[in-house]
DNA sequence: ATTTTATCGATATTTTTATATCGATAAAAA
DNA sequence: TTTTTATCGATATAAAAATATCGATAAAAT
């Protein structure tokens, strides 16, 4: 009941898996008790921006020792829906589409691709990465009978609206974009985009600004 | 000299890319002008924050008409420095890697990945995307003798760290980071994290709530 | 020729996010 | 046992980002 009607800024979604990742490897380390303050400093984040977005796992902390580890990487795992495995599709088996079958990691998050879509006839019926490849044409049928819950697309974004009208027809709820187009679906349906451009950009124009700020004032 | 002195927001940032997506699309079917709002209503965004995004530009935009748009996709571009090229060495050639090296857009963004390297012997000496892979010694010397301003990592977490050390030491400025780890750099070195996870941790947890409110509030 | 309209661009307001402050508390040190 | 210390957690403030307002203007419609 709490748990619907509190809303979690995104920011500080966007932080959680930082905060997995490292109390995981610390964790493996035989650490048990984690503080703000530590995080905050392997991270290069504020301590107060840490304890705020660790208060979210609604759990409470000792003074001078901090929050069981275990049981705060338990809470924020919960918050993200990594402790449930969510069956997925993957449309598009590109290299990225390759890539993110390849990638086992996913499986940590409570992703589990089972199947992969293509338009490309010499790579339907094969399998890749322990997944069968079927032809798009399946998508909706399969989608629908299997009541899967997310989609991932990973085609040309000249085919990404085509995908995503199919997914949402056939009963998808939640899609991860990776083509570099905005997805155009019914309000209750939700889209994330991850796009990697989105991030190159920031690294070029930040790289560009250093190297002019360089170029103005030379070695010293 | 008014280039440097002007800070972007790193939101608007990451919505550049989207501009400039759209527009290319709409320049291709032969579109010369477009507002705002025209923008706005495509990416469903607000139509006062795509003013205020393009008005770092510089642009001047008509009323009525809006902004002529390949001026404005240059100067987009420029802003990006992705009417740049800008050449990168890539670390890691696990799928990731692969994906990325074969992922030929990015040419598009000005990234020039010229390189690859590994430590798998079975790798190192072999070509992949037009790429040769070298093994990780030479990272250090050849990043030193050719300038390389980028790099790239796509090793596991437990690697990640030492390849960034290797940059950094061989002289690398920017490094656009796809493991799940915070790198400890020099202050003076750009470091982009393009951790899929984050993106996926947005995407688990809007699901989940959506079910729990559903689950709360059955079928009317 | 005049009015209407869609837009820009500047400034103002609101909302969101990040950061600071401070009392309370449990562990460690004196 | 008392003091010191590191932390939590609540509340307050500041900074950043998103959104609103409004006059100016050029194109289109009347």
């Amino acid at each position: 009941m709490d748990e619907k009607t509190i809303i979690i800024p995104e920011p500080t979604l966007r932080r959680l898996p930082k905060y997995i990742h490292v109390l995981e490897r610390w964790g493996k380390a035989g650490q048990e008790f984690v503080s703000s303050s530590m995080i905050a400093n392997e991270l290069e984040l504020d301590s107060i921006q840490v304890r705020k977005d660790l208060s979210f796992a609604g759990l409470t902390g000792k003074p001078k020792v901090g929050f069981e580890l275990k049981e705060l990487v338990a809470a924020l795992h919960h918050i993200l829906n990594w402790d449930n495995k969510e069956d997925a599709f993957l449309v598009g088996m590109g290299s990225l589409g390759e890539a993110i079958l390849g990638y086992q990691n996913f499986k940590r998050y409570g992703l589990n691709i089972i199947a992969a879509f293509d338009i490309d006839k010499n790579k339907i019926g094969a399998r890749q990465a322990g997944v069968d490849i079927f032809d798009l044409d399946k998508l909706h049928d399969l989608t629908q009978r299997m009541h899967i819950n997310i989609g991932i697309i990973t085609v040309p974004a000249e085919a990404a609206q085509n995908v995503a009208d199919i997914m949402v027809d056939g009963g998808i709820t939640a899609i991860w974009n990776f083509a570099p187009i905005h997805l155009k679906v019914p309000d209750n349906i939700i889209v994330e985009h991850a796009q990697l451009s989105l991030s190159l950009a920031v690294l070029t124009h930040k790289l560009s600004s250093k190297m002019r700020t360089q170029e103005a004032v030379p070695a010293i």
